[in-house]
DNA sequence: CGACTTTTTGTAATCGATTACATCTTGAGG
DNA sequence: CCTCAAGATGTAATCGATTACAAAAAGTCG
């Protein structure tokens, strides 16, 4: 045995079973999708041969004549973010549900791995596509719109009118984020960025400086630091925000892992939070809970927001009638914990106005 | 527009490229799978039509014909343990690599979702399989190896001698854990297992077991708390804890979720870890790092572990000679952190022997 | 019982590629 | 210039299901 050769040792197919139960493969065929058009007495027939001879239908051979492949893809920034578990939970139990399965797909964070997944859309693999990319895939000129598939883009809004959108409120969140800072009492902030040219970075920017100006602050009151929505970003605004003479006392970041690097980071340094500064965060992921102070962060609903998208996705590929284009706002909580209190200035006499 | 169609707008076939080059779909076919077969200047011809038609071949009728999808299914117990992404990133590198795309099957430590995914392989929908869930998935009396796929175990080794294992030294670690306690002068353990028909929890239990036996203990002086390798098993393991008039001063859990679910839990009861109770984990996943005191915990190379796994799933779906079953055991390292020392009755007097 | 409708079943085309085999080109060598 | 082998290309079968259409069977009713 040089080469094993792997396929199933009994290959039976629909001619087997129809030959066992003496009928014709076209009514096998009808048995096993559509039993109503068939006789009950030929329906046990055939389905006492199915079960003798172990048949399970080519899903291949069906996806070549139905055109359907019931495979989604889920196009992530990075598998490692806890959000993307958890919004693909809310996916996974929506879809398989409905009979479909999931390809996962994964950027890393780097761009150049695009092309993969428009290739999968444009060859036909996939029945629609689910992404939390914040921006449509793309091939040098080609982008994944092109196969004409339904798309559907979740977490990070897209800017196109013609994909429907399952986000949260970015930029209001940011805003409130500032104005809770402000209502205790901080006038200098910090912002931790997530990758700058995603759009709900964009969003969540604006909103924390729309914030800062209904505060009566300024942007010279404001520092931010560049980076990713990643740990690394936390710990490198944290290096930068100790070298500062003049440093922020409240500080948001645009996602929880970042602000958990920055937690640590000026701990480690010997800053106490939130004596000293303080943070919120953004996405309420598991982990913000487990640090200590636990993180002061915005919950979103990340299980419910893949099952929202899930749903949409599922109606536009079974044809439903498309009743405009759905544009889901998710709700918001804000997580009051640990890692927040009135600024250091004012700790004394100062009441919290929550 | 009742019912919106889905399909691409422009709907190219091999042989709409054949007419337009001037060939046939033979020649199209070889100069996209082979172009050393065809002239240079057909080649070029072919191509120049594929450019400007923006033909994509239609992959699910090539899955039938080449009785291939490169497609592989990879089933987890949970999505959202981080071990978990670790891995899919190793196994998702590697995979890509060559081609292949993954389909995630995602058990949510229900057994009832099994039936599902021995489907997706009797159907033909994969080309092989990655397992971490520690047994081959059933569904009533068929089960998945029955589909004749090339299979791999990941992260739990599955006791069948035909299916290559890609592990951790379980047994050997968790003995090592406790010599690691024994020498720090603890007398009482405490056990928190994963799920307990889980074969690297039988695994880890039994390493546990022995390393207790050979400093010199009994099975009298051991604590087990049963339950499932996630947070909550902590936090129901602390709470017992809480109750015990004697408390085992060094805790092993099974994984990193629990044990700092167990952490957590105790802490807010006004234990003091590490002077009052050590706690050693195991897997080593990112979120151990970020908690107060950090986790001392066994790190297990996960991503790793993923390449690892799936270059063995390369070799068997390419045919490669089977030179005997592969059984891979990763190596695993000691994090020796914040969450253990001395034993509290012997805190004065004694030094540390690392 | 026969005419006609309805239900059930079978035949064969089809989905879109790959590939064995046949046929035609090309070029080398005499 | 002719022969023959090697190389390039085309024809048509094939993968395994679904389904339009035709044909046959079963039922209905006067």
């Amino acid at each position: 045995m040089s080469r094993q050769r792997w396929h199933s040792v009994k290959d039976i197919r629909i001619a087997d079973v129809a030959r066992l139960a003496g009928v014709s493969t076209a009514t096998v065929s009808r048995v096993l999708s559509d039993p109503d058009k068939v006789r009950q007495k030929t329906c046990d027939l055939v389905m006492e041969a199915v079960r003798r001879s172990g048949y399970t239908p080519d899903r291949t051979a069906q996806n070549l004549r139905t055109r359907r492949t019931m495979n989604v893809l889920v196009v992530a920034p990075r598998l490692t973010n806890p959000v993307f578990a958890q919004v693909l939970r809310g996916v996974d139990d929506e879809l398989t549900r409905c009979g479909y399965g999931i390809i996962v797909g994964n950027l890393d964070n780097q761009r150049e791995r695009e092309p993969r997944y428009v290739a999968l859309a444009l060859s036909r693999q996939i029945d629609g596509v689910l992404l939390l990319t914040g921006h449509v895939p793309q091939d040098g000129d080609r982008n994944m719109k092109e196969a004409g598939l339904p798309i559907v883009a979740m977490c990070a809004a897209i800017d196109d009118p013609s994909i429907p959108n399952v986000v949260v409120q970015d930029r209001e969140a940011a805003r409130q984020a500032v104005e809770y800072l402000v209502r205790l009492g901080h006038r200098r902030f910090g912002y931790i960025s997530g990758t700058p040219t995603s759009i709900i970075e964009v969003e969540r920017y604006a909103g924390f400086v729309e914030g800062v100006a209904a505060g009566g602050f300024s942007q010279r009151d404001i520092v931010r630091w560049e980076g990713a929505f990643v740990f690394a970003t936390g710990v490198a605004a944290a290096e930068a925000f100790l070298r500062l003479k003049k440093r922020p006392t409240g500080v948001f970041a645009a996602c929880d892992e970042s602000a958990i690097g920055f937690v640590k980071t000026v701990q480690a340094a010997g800053i106490r939070i939130p004596q000293d500064v303080s943070v919120i965060g953004f996405d309420g992921i598991e982990v913000s809970d487990y640090i200590e102070p636990p993180l002061t962060t915005f919950r979103q609903p990340m299980y419910d927001m893949g099952r929202a998208g899930a749903q949409i996705l599922l109606n536009m590929m079974q044809g439903e009638a498309a009743t405009g284009i759905p544009n889901v706002r998710m709700p918001l909580r804000l997580l009051e914990r640990g890692t927040t209190s009135v600024a250091p200035s004012r700790a004394r006499g100062l009441k919290v106005v929550a």
